[in-house]
Parts: structure tokens; sequence; C-alpha cells
DNA sequence: GTGGTCTAGACCACA
DNA sequence: GTGGTCTAGACCACA
């Protein structure tokens, strides 16, 4: 169900982290379920449990994971909500900026970025 | 000319590797064009002397830039010259799959982002 | 009569033992009455039955609840009595630092938080 | 400047954050102050490294501490306001719910519970 | 110099 | 069984 690249530049525990998020965000997490316990997944990925540990910790502070004493954690029943769609849009603002910045330098014009954009936002893969 | 931000997770000398290339990408910088020496971008951000030189060390292996002694640095004369269209589209995309990403995980709509786009490229700012 | 949140950062066995206590103290419980049993206990609470019974365990070598064979526990008939008011404000004292702690953390004024507690005080619920 | 006891019950890493928390929320660390180094706090404590950078992290997470790459961690410039009046009482309510249990099953009288806040309250050491 | 990641492995609290 | 804390110590990226 995860994959885990020791060989990424991006570190084990945040490629768990961006898993996890993105299989709850996405639905296929469901509220409640549970995750492999940290010694199953260390053993299964032949990492260190405390490597997983720290993901999970991450995962719980942001309100994602639920620690139940005793039993695996399991995905968050009350998700914290989403933020209002204004609050959304300004968590995407750095790298908006980031974005404009980057096309003016190469001398893009607008619609060539928003074209290309939107291309890449219409792919369901 | 250049924005060195040191609070992005981005490293200050991957940011201005990333300006240069794409400022050359551009057109902007021309061949034979001059950078600032190390001392005065370092001084002029406030950063480290040794995160400027890195950056202009890497991009000389690239091939971007030229050392030229008792000189400061220029890009580089036999440059493979202002990048086609696709070329530069090309460069845009690592950051075009991360904003897309994130909208998906903030569950922006697609007419929501283009619009936030357009927005901020228009500004002359 | 016993209230256990499994999400609470006490554990579930500290809660259980808290509770008892003071049942005892202000009174509640008298010496000479039946606690349920482990099962019963564990049952209603969807709780594992070894917590509550630590709890219980622990309760008896504070000399706070008796063993007898073959009933139910029991609160201990040489209990030192239905504590004295101030014995009983004691109990409180840890309760009443941690929340001054966090009042004063959050900024709040005593007008505020006192009002607020006295808004829970009053109701019945 | 901080009091790490390897002793105690709250782990040494909590120890660490309780006490930066304080003395941030008390003014007697400015933003900007820097921290001691995670290696310098460790040798000073003789604690291991990981324990005091579990700390440093966990506050930069919350917005109290910043990273600046090279330098030691510093308090944050910009504290994230604090939130309205309303969303800081509503961070109290889980101890003011449980004070409100403990109370009532102490059998005290609210005139006795509210009396003894305010004494703590007042209370400025 | 700064902080971050990771492993090996001990030990603990809780259920 | 579950997760959490901590040390020892290697190695790395960045400034």
């Amino acid at each position: 169900m995860f994959i885990l690249n020791p060989h990424s530049s991006v570190p084990i525990y945040q490629q768990l982290i961006d898993q996890v998020r993105r299989l709850v965000a996405g639905g296929q997490l469901a509220p409640g379920a549970e995750l492999p316990s940290v010694r199953e997944m260390a053993q299964e990925h032949t990492v260190h449990p405390m490597t997983i540990s720290k993901a999970y910790s991450l995962l719980e502070s942001e309100g994602i994971l639920e620690r139940r004493r005793g039993k695996p954690m399991a995905v968050a029943q009350q998700n914290k909500r989403h933020g209002s769609l204004a609050a959304r849009l300004k968590q995407l603002e750095p790298q908006l900026d980031a974005l404009v910045l980057s096309a003016r330098q190469l001398e893009l014009s607008e619609t060539d970025v928003v074209e290309q954009l939107k291309k890449k936002l219409g792919d369901k893969s």
C-alpha cells in the first residue's frame, strides 16, 4: 500500500506523510481506517521503527491520524473541516507567486502558462 | 534582479541557480552579460558569500556561466541560445506539477486556481 | 457514574482512580459501598478489563477500596472519613494550577476565566 | 536558563518546550532572540542532541521558533496573532469541564471553587 | 559552524 | 500487543 524509497532525496518519513495525506484526502483511507502498526510498517519496509513513528506522530499533530492507546493509529474521525475558500487559496499563494516569477523570467506569455496549467489540472491521472 | 527568500524551503543557492537558468533561457541575460560579483550579491541579499559562490560554481559546471580571470562571471558564449518555447515551458513543469498537486489536496476547482493565477500574472508590480 | 475519555492525555486507569478518590472524598461513595465489577465497568465503557483491574488494584493498595472474596470491590471501612473542606480543596489544586497556567498562556483575563467557570458550574446537565 | 530534569515523568523534550513557550509568552525571550544551538544545549544538559532537536522542531511547527539556515534557532518574528477571545476560551474548555466534574464529585460549592480559582489567578508568582 | 535524518537498540507506559 | 522516549553515533545538506 505504501512505497518508501530510501534513495530518494525526500526523507522517508516525509514520503510516508505525503502518501497518507493523499490517501486520506482522496478517500482511499476513510475515517476510522487503521494503519499498519509502527513495527509492521517498519519491518515490511526494512526501515527503523522510529522513522515510521515520526511520520505517524506528525500526522497526528496535523489532525489526520488519531492515536488510540493499545491499538494501531487510525484515520481521524473528525477531520478538521476544510478552511474557507479564501483560506485555501491563501495557502496556494506562495506557490503561485513563485510560478509567476518563473514564468516572467522565462518570458512566457500569460496564455502559454494558463494553457499549460489547465492541461495539467485536467489530467485525472 | 534576483529574489532570494531565506525562509523558503528551497535552499538559497538553489533559488539563485533556478533564477539564473531561467533568465538565460528567457533571454533577459544574453551571452556575455556580466553577473554581480559574489561579494556584491552576498551583501545585497545579506547572504553568506559561500552561498552565492556555490551557486555560481554549479552554474559554471553546467556551462551556463563562464569564469573569466579578474572579471566577474558572465553568461557563457557558446550557450545554447535562447530556449525554444517548448524548452522554456518544460522548465516550468516541476512547479506546475507541484501546484496542481497542492490545488487538488486543497480541493480547489480548476476555475478558482486559474482565476487566481491570472490575477497574479496580470499584476505588473 | 464514571466518565472515561479515551482521547484524554490522562491514562484511562488514572482517570478512574481520580474519580473514585474524589467520590469517596466527597462522600458520594460511602464506606462499604460496592463498585461495579471489573467486567461490568469494562463493558459499559468499552475499555479493556485490564485497565479497570489496574485502577482497582492501585486503589486497593492505597487503602481506598477493599477486595472481598467472591464479592465486588467496595469502599474500605477504615477509610479516613469524608474529607474536610480543606482536604477536598487540596485535591482540586493540581487542576486549578494547570488551569491558571493555561489561562495565562492564552492571555485570558481573570474575569473571563471566572465567568466561564461559573457558567459551567451553573449547568446542571 | 533552562532546567531539564531527566528523572521527571514529563519527557525531557516536553520540559524544554514548556519552558520556551512560557519564556516567549512572558516576553523574557523576545522575537528574534537566539536559542542555544542544539549541540550546546545538549552538552550543557548532558542530553542527546536529538532530544533537543525534537523540542526545537516541534516549537518551529507551532510557529514559536524560526529556523535560520546555518544559524541557531530564534524566536519567531511574526508570532501568529492570538486567536479571538472566543477561540481562546474554547481552548480552555476541556480543562474547565474536567475541573467542574472534579468539583462536583468532591461536593464542593460553586463559591468555594470560584474563590479558590480567584486566589490562584491573583498570584503573580 | 548550523540543524536534519536515520539506524541500532534499550526501556517504559498503557491496554 | 500498541506507541513513546532516549541514547550512541554515523552521515548529510546548507551557510
